[in-house]
RNA sequence: GCGAAAGUGGCGGAAUUGGCAGACGCGCCAGACUUAGGAUCUGGUCCCGCAAGGGGUGGGGGUUCGAGUCCCCCCUUUCGCACCA
């Protein structure tokens, strides 16, 4: 073979080899154990970034390991292919967004291919495709006749820069998830919702199935769920005949409620305004507050505002009357928009009621404490649970005891009920869009909303279009589209011209990979069967409470329309770390971007992935750096030109077993160089099954090149003989597979093999041969290292304690001392102890 | 503010179960080969010290024969949540 590596040589040869004989195509197969290795799918950007190599590079090495471990790989890849920036970069150019989609699409596709990642590229999907995005109006339909989608008007989030509606979960600090500079405003909108909320339980109790997935996503979907039991409480209103309806969490405090807060936004307000003494400057004064109301702000701990209504409500449990003011921090869309004050047991209160000088009353003690004794008023909130005082018939009993019991009698007199809130909302699907999957509903002067048959699917996004950017519909301005007919009466009809959150493609596109094709239902329930769940999901945990969430209803849905019969579709998740340079995050317009396609160019795809795995573990955030290239593709080639070197004089030697008699005839040489071969293995392979640290497993496969480097004057001189030095090689060439599967089925090939390494199983690795026959063990005096002693691996604890104890070092240590205990840990170290 | 994770040489990182801290790589230093070296190879490289020795994993305390690892307090960084009543 060449003794020179050339990559871009090798790796073309190699990526048209294993396209030519179909080695990464994959078929269900029942009966054969599976494996689904599945990467987030990338939006087709342009051109693919370090965090796609990353990312991809972690998988491919985990479906190469597990098919070699024999199991059948399904490792598929496609296209989130809807989406704002193709059809802001058509607005810009005037070009078709599908223009740009597909030919970005191209583009990416064959940079993926030129990496090398093991994908059956004949299962590729494109959402933006009707032949696949008619299944998201199919979902949207069954979801429609079950009552789980559903419209209405409401306020909604609104980027100025996407020119459309964001669901909540899109919204960061204030800002767009994909403008972090825009602030995001509202806007009064009628929108089509999906019931995530009527999953809100599920998501939370199926978590318990979600065992593999860190801990940390769980956490935050957790949070995001924000599940709350309490106690909803109607107080009554002075001059008004409605009740005010309030959400606690603590009804056991209720007897301290000195004030009730309303939200600005809340809708007695106006009535409240209306039948004021002063309405003129209440009005003022309310939208003084609104103006700094929660919503409207980015940054936090602005100071609590408030107002007096002028109004009171008298509490149900002790019908004491208390002042309604109007709070700017309180929230108009969690539980009632209404909240008591209780400024002794909740520090917003707290802080809130004594810059307005409203009364302040310790109603809860902690467990144990002389409620006599109890300073009142306090001097900070009290919050925890503990024991009620002052709270009538209630008194003397425990938070927990008093809330059932508050709850109870609320229910028993009418004033109340206990209830569970929620943070999560329901998911607002429209978009104001053109590039994406129209919403298939129909609108009818006689039959009002009516949904497109199911047969009349998929609505088409129709091709001539005019894109302005300028804040609605542009499926508005196409009369042929919006004209239709109603699906029930027949007469003349408009259509929805909102289209779905690109979130809805990616909701389920990793049961479209099991047979990509089939045209007659979104997924085929057999080959889901076979498949599902995912094995092992990798991707960025910038997802984690949207697309992982959002998947996971989807699932929930499918389930309950029979499509499935799981409720989670993903065992194990894996959240890889970011890559960074200069300390930040990689982005254009920071100028730190570094380009996958010129590293390909420069060092190879090999190289590129050896030095994204080995460069930091891979649930790390990754710190490119140009010299760490370099080191990796020193690497490539030094492995390189070792097996080239030495591949034509290993021909036709045999690697085989090593029997007890064979082992017993090794000389030191080979004996050293197989321990390290089956020592390297072993880490690897334990590593692969669990703990992925592939920065470990290459720089022991560096150490193993080390050690064959320092060998090769024993392989000059016949002291290793062809059958050890074919071993240690071929180990070192089957593990270099995963990282950097081009040269190494370059090299396989060079030492007489016919099939590609995917095609071979992984080996054994052989524990006797890697087991130490002899240790270096430190002998510690009073915890300081004084010896060290080489020892038999097998000898006793009385050996070792012996030799530690002759040892010369030792005893001068010892002299004039007593020793107190000698601790022998074997294989580890001696430790004495002395007085 | 609350919650989580982390903090180890000049740098990226290793130490998987409480047992030799710094594997492996980068960088640096010295040398070899060379017309040349930004190729390749060899050796060195935690700090102080000529050495013996001593010190050392953000800081302080503790448990232990023994702590990067376990416990307590503090500091810093990153991430998540941030008026959710």
């Amino acid at each position: 073979m060449d003794s020179n590596y050339d990559p871009q040589a090798i790796e073309a040869k190699w990526q048209k080899r294993w396209a030519d004989e179909k080695l990464f195509e994959t078929e269900a197969a029942l009966g054969r154990k599976k494996y689904y290795v599945l990467e987030m799918l990338p939006y087709p950007s342009g051109d693919i970034h370090m965090g796609h190599v990353r990312n991809y590079s972690i998988g491919d090495a985990l479906a190469r390991y597990m098919g070699m471990k024999g199991y059948n790989i399904l490792h598929p890849i496609g296209w989130d292919a809807f989406g704002l920036p193709a059809e802001n970069a058509a607005i810009k150019s005037q070009r078709h967004p599908s223009e740009f989609t597909f030919s970005y699409i191209d583009r990416m596709r064959g940079q993926l291919q030129r990496l090398g990642v093991s994908y059956d590229w004949r299962r590729e999907i494109a959402s933006c495709v009707p032949e696949y995005y008619r299944w998201n109006q199919w979902f949207f339909l069954k979801m429609y006749e079950r009552g789980l989608a559903y419209r209405r008007k409401s306020r909604v989030n609104w980027c100025p820069e996407c020119e459309t509606v964001l669901a909540n979960e899109q919204v960061v600090d204030g800002c767009c998830w994909r403008h972090e500079e825009t602030r995001v405003t509202e806007r009064e909108l009628e929108q089509w919702y999906l019931k995530i909320t009527a999953y809100a339980d599920q998501l939370l109790d199926d978590m318990k199935e979600l065992v593999r997935w860190p801990e940390r996503v769980l956490t935050m979907q957790k949070n995001w769920i924000g599940k709350s039991l309490g106690t909803f409480v109607d107080f009554t209103v002075s001059g008004l005949w409605k009740p005010l309806r309030i959400f606690t969490t603590r009804v056991d405090t209720i007897f301290g409620c000195t004030a009730v807060f309303l939200a600005p936004e809340h809708p007695l307000v106006e009535e409240l305004v209306a039948s004021s003494k002063e309405p003129t400057r209440l009005r003022e004064d309310v939208e003084r507050i609104k103006s700094s109301a929660v919503r409207a702000r980015v940054e936090l701990n602005l100071d609590k505002l408030g107002v007096d209504s002028g109004f009171t409500a008298r509490n149900p449990y002790n019908g004491e009357a208390v002042p309604i003011w109007l709070a700017n921090f309180v929230l108009m869309e969690y539980g009632t928009g209404a909240i008591m004050a209780v400024p002794a047991h909740d520090e917003r209160d707290y802080e809130f009621c004594s810059a307005y000088r409203l009364p302040i009353r310790t109603v809860i003690v902690p467990e144990g404490t002389d409620s006599a004794a109890w300073a009142d008023p306090p001097l900070k909130a009290m919050v925890e649970y503990g024991r009620l005082v002052a709270s009538g018939p209630y008194s003397g009993l425990s938070s927990a005891e008093a809330m059932e019991r508050m709850t109870g009698d609320a229910e028993a007199k009418g004033f109340g009920e206990g209830t569970i809130q929620y943070r999560i909302k329901d998911w607002g699907i429209s978009r104001q869009r053109y590039w994406g999957t129209p919403i298939p509903m129909v609108y009818c002067d006689a039959c009002g909303i009516v949904p497109v048959a199911e047969k009349d699917l998929p609505v088409i996004l129709p091709p001539n279009v005019k894109l302005t950017g300028r804040g609605h519909s542009p499926l508005a301005d196409v009369p042929e589209f919006v004209h239709t007919t109603c699906p029930k009466c027949a007469k003349p009809a408009r259509r929805e011209t909102d289209t779905m959150d690109t979130f809805v493609d990616s909701s389920w596109y990793f049961y479209r990979y099991t047979d990509p094709k089939i045209a007659t239902a979104p997924i085929n329930k057999d080959v889901v069967k076979y498949w599902f769940p995912v094995d092992q999901y990798i991707g960025g945990i910038e997802h984690a409470i949207l697309h992982l969430i959002y998947m996971r209803f989807f699932t929930k849905v499918m389930r309950d329309i029979g499509l499935v019969e799981f409720s989670e579709p993903v065992a194990r998740l894996f959240t890889q770390g970011m890559v960074i340079k200069d300390g930040a995050k990689m982005s254009k317009s920071k100028g730190n971007v570094v380009d996958p396609t010129e590293m390909f160019a420069k060092y190879g795809a090999d190289t590129t992935r050896i030095y994204m795995l080995f460069a930091a573990p891979p649930e790390k955030d990754l710190d490119w750096s140009d010299a760490g290239i370099e080191g990796a593709a020193r690497f490539v080639n030094r492995v390189y030109r070792l097996v080239a070197k030495h591949a034509g004089k290993l021909e036709g030697v045999r690697a085989g077993k090593l029997r007890a008699k064979d082992k017993a005839a090794l000389t030191a040489e080979e004996r050293r160089l197989l321990r390290k071969a089956h020592q390297t293995l072993r880490h690897v392979t334990e590593d692969m099954e669990e703990r992925w640290h592939f920065n470990t497993d290459i720089a022991i496969s560096m150490e193993l090149v080390n050690d064959l480097t320092d060998l090769e004057a024993a392989v000059a001189a016949g002291k290793i003989r062809p059958a050890a030095h074919r071993t240690a090689l071929e180990f070192l060439v089957t593990i270099l597979s995963l990282f950097a599967p081009h040269v190494a089925d370059e090299l396989w090939e060079g030492l007489g093999h016919a099939e590609p390494l995917l095609k071979v199983s992984w080996p054994a690795f052989d524990a006797e041969l890697a087991a130490e026959d002899e240790l270096e063990l430190p002998v510690q005096v009073n915890g300081k290292l004084r010896a060290r002693i080489r020892v038999a691996a097998s000898a006793s604890e009385e050996e070792i304690r012996t030799r530690a104890l002759a040892e010369e070092k030792v005893i001068q240590h010892l002299s004039g001392r007593q020793v107190v205990k000698v601790i022998v840990v074997p294989q580890k170290l001696v430790s004495i102890v002395v007085k």
